[in-house]
DNA sequence: GCTTAAATTTAACGCATTTTTAACGACAGC
DNA sequence: GCTGTCGTTAAAAATGCGTTAAATTTAAGC
């Protein structure tokens, strides 16, 4: 099966080129010339990879980048002109998996993206997430409990999405709270606590006899439902 | 647990400042000044990720890259002083996780780190330690007494912890008090015998007669269960 | 552009657990 | 019998989690 890449910059030409680029190494690549088509994208074609030009016309490739984040672990490769420390650091710690410097090489294009395909476990399409009693939908945020649906905000979903992703699987309150809020935000457990409890209400959990969410003290969060479907098998 | 990275470099001033710098960011550090040592480092030492240089004395970096792809998929970030596309595209293709030319800065150094560390699946040990009748879960804190799981604290599992990393052998008391509490704290003794206590306690072990934890008078502890497994073989 | 609703961030409090501190008994060496 | 070490217990202090509600920001509707 043919990988497919998503790409999203502005610049014709640029696009033209990787496109000749990709598919030349066997890579099947769709374009987005702004980044809210890119998400629209990403969505519907469930690619393997994604190429985030972050000097967009419509929106930040920062948000870009978090919108993804929201409900995707995709590999994300961003290129950008400008080559400060600061704003790789910034992206690198808010999801991307790489980053590059315009100008760059083809070739060292391909091989980054090469490796990013070859190292991440990613699995496109999880479509829904089916546990015991609940659906979680990443492609239109949406979830069921028992067969109702229930409306959750962006956070709200996101927290559940990471830990959906590793059900059963202990994920520690950093790596929510980086994953949700940035790395800025590593520390702030507080708003885990909120958000979690907000996410039980809805999911009409009990913090005591959790039948979804249930707290491992001094550590994080684990999803006890069991997979029934998708998810990380 | 604090995780381990192993670094290899010539340079020992390059060596120290990341020395320093990983310190500062909560990870663990051993080095190797050449490509022989490093090879043997990382069979011995079972770290979570290493830093590569290409310019070492001994053997080419080429090699070392190969000879850790042979037997490992530990993340591996290589070094380099030329910025040529051919050295990066070779080393990427050859198993490199990632590449960064000097001179560098220290916060894309980490940056980059990082995300190699929440990217990539990696597990260097085991995972758990298993003993007779005890498993120790490093990753999720947790603790296995006869098949059935024990809720230890963080403290009571750090001490634990570093009791059973070394199966049968004799742990100092200023060890394991500077392990948990800190070097300010390397003489407070009582700080230990009370955690032994409660550590007992929750694992079902006599003082008197130590099924797990035993008393080396005026000198430290040890962990006596039998390792069947993980641990430093 | 204004109004209203929703979501997010702060702040505060109760409760349970963990960690620290302190006190006491058992035992061994001198 | 004194001294020092270890184990145990109990209390006091500190911390962590869940919850609620108010304040602020953001989004939505008209």
């Amino acid at each position: 099966m043919k990988k497919k890449i998503l790409i999203i910059d502005d610049e014709q030409q640029i696009r033209h080129f990787m496109r000749v680029s990709f598919t030349a190494e066997g890579y099947q690549s769709i374009e987005a010339e702004n980044g809210v088509k890119g998400l629209a994208l990403l969505k519907q074609e469930n690619p393997n990879l994604v190429v985030l030009d972050l000097g967009l016309p419509d929106v930040d490739g920062y948000y870009v980048l978090r919108e993804i984040r929201q409900s995707s672990k995709i590999p994300v490769l961003v290129l950008t002109a400008r080559d400060q420390e600061s704003v790789k650091v910034k992206l690198l710690e808010g999801g991307a998996n790489d980053y590059l410097c315009k100008p760059f090489g083809v070739r060292e294009l391909i091989a980054r993206i090469k490796v990013l395909l070859r190292d991440i476990v990613y699995e496109p399409t999880p479509g829904h997430m089916v546990f015991d009693g609940l659906v979680v939908k990443p492609k239109t945020l949406q979830v069921e409990v028992d067969g109702k649906p229930i409306k959750l905000s962006k956070k709200e979903f996101a927290l559940l999405f990471h830990l959906a992703e590793k059900p059963g699987v202990l994920v520690t309150r950093t790596e929510l709270l980086v994953a949700i809020w940035g790395a800025t935000h590593a520390e702030d457990t507080h708003y885990l606590r909120v958000l979690i409890t907000q996410l039980r209400k809805k999911l009409n959990d009990d913090a005591d006899a959790p039948r979804f969410i249930a707290t491992e003290p001094g550590i994080g969060y684990r999803l006890v439902a069991k997979a029934l479907k998708g998810g990380a098998q």
